[in-house]
DNA sequence: CGGAAACGGAGACTGATTGTCCGTTTCGGA
DNA sequence: TCCGAAACGGACAATCAGTCTCCGTTTCCG
């Protein structure tokens, strides 16, 4: 009887060569700074370029940009995730955490995460949805903390805090970056000075979380 | 001799006729949307489509995109220039003034005006130097006195005003709009929340001009 | 009412992007 | 160390979107 059979593998047939795997994460990596630099609409030549590989390398990875923007799309919403709880561990100070959390996000390029409003994107796709579902708990956590500690204003949610450090940390179309990030750093800490409690102002509307984002597509 | 002789036209040799003029301003309002929408790049036949004028209209104004983008440029600014004067001589209170401008410019798509920073456009063109520094003072004017009577925190300036509204108001790419408008105000309204003195935190880097954004090319 | 000005659709041209082919290199197990 | 399979990358053909022009038709205005 042939060794490795039913040896618990079961999304990819075989496994990987060490190169292949390597080449693989780069790609993502490349493809998200690219997103997030350039817009979704990339050259894939441009992010084989950036990756350091071939083009060819990239198409045997990933069948078309759908998909590599859907892999792209997870990895951030993990690594954020991730930010998210460690924020959260790690802080005693409820806003702290807040604020740690939002301009970690930042520096990662968490606008790369436009595309997963974008009516492109596959909202029934089950890893995308649990991821979502995931990430919402996580943000959830933290501001929910901070709304409890008094600090937070509590007339918003995961949606308005995301969506806004998300256009605030974009790149401006059409121009080079240099010195851009200070910027940002500035803004991003006014806007959250805006969430502390208590409230200077009362908002029109409604709280939006991430399934109202979602939504509405007519 | 003949009459219309040195009747001051300097600019132009000969009067537009009606439905020309008509369709000068169409364009210059279609290309202000779609650019705010799409990017700097967006197809000219996409502007002349949403104009509703043929294509070949387009090009008989505008030499070229730079040209046109340089008049959509000036008309926003115009407009803008327009709407702090209002602002400052019709609001009794400045922080009024200064929330009335800012939600003023989010309806009019001010976001247009990010190619004013981009590579592509002429820093030197005497027209648009002495617009931006119009526009420059007319903003400065309202931050100015909500600084003075203690409302507005005074460690940001011009700049930081208007990227971070510019951001806030950009539609997400690949969506349809459709409901945006409603947090777009509930942003804005968060980020002014921020702005208010006392200050709530304190700021990294400098306050940003416009010069400042304008001179940071490599 | 007539001439000039302006219009708009169709289409040629151009440059960029995609996706494939195939000879070469690299990995990893024996 | 060596070999076969896996992965790589450059180059190329096909496709596509965008730009800009030509020319017959319509619209303005004196």
């Amino acid at each position: 009887m042939p060794l490795d059979m039913e040896t618990a593998v079961p999304p990819r047939a075989v496994r990987l060569r060490a190169d292949a795997t390597r080449n693989r994460e780069r790609i993502i990596a490349a493809a998200r700074e690219a997103i997030v630099e350039l817009g979704p609409d990339v050259a894939l030549d441009e992010v084989a370029r950036r990756a350091g590989v071939g083009n060819a390398t990239l198409y045997r990875h990933f069948t078309d940009r759908t998909e590599l923007i859907r892999q792209v799309t997870l990895s951030v919403m993990a690594r954020t995730v991730k930010r998210a709880e460690d924020a959260l561990a790690q802080e005693p100070d409820a806003f702290t955490a807040l604020c740690r959390f939002v301009l970690e996000s930042a520096d990662e390029r968490i606008g790369a995460l436009c595309p997963l409003l974008s009516d492109v994107f596959d909202r029934q796709d089950p890893a995308v949805v649990s991821q979502v579902e995931q990430m919402q708990r996580s943000i959830s956590a933290i501001m929910e903390r901070a709304q409890s500690a008094g600090q937070l204003r509590t007339d918003i949610a995961v949606g308005d805090l995301m969506v806004a450090v998300t256009q605030l940390t974009r790149p401006l179309p059409g121009t080079c970056c240099a010195g851009f990030d200070r910027f940002v750093r500035r803004h991003l800490q006014l806007f959250l000075d805006g969430l502390r409690a208590p409230s200077r102002s009362v908002l029109t509307g409604e709280a939006v979380t991430l399934e109202d984002l979602q939504a509405r597509q007519p």
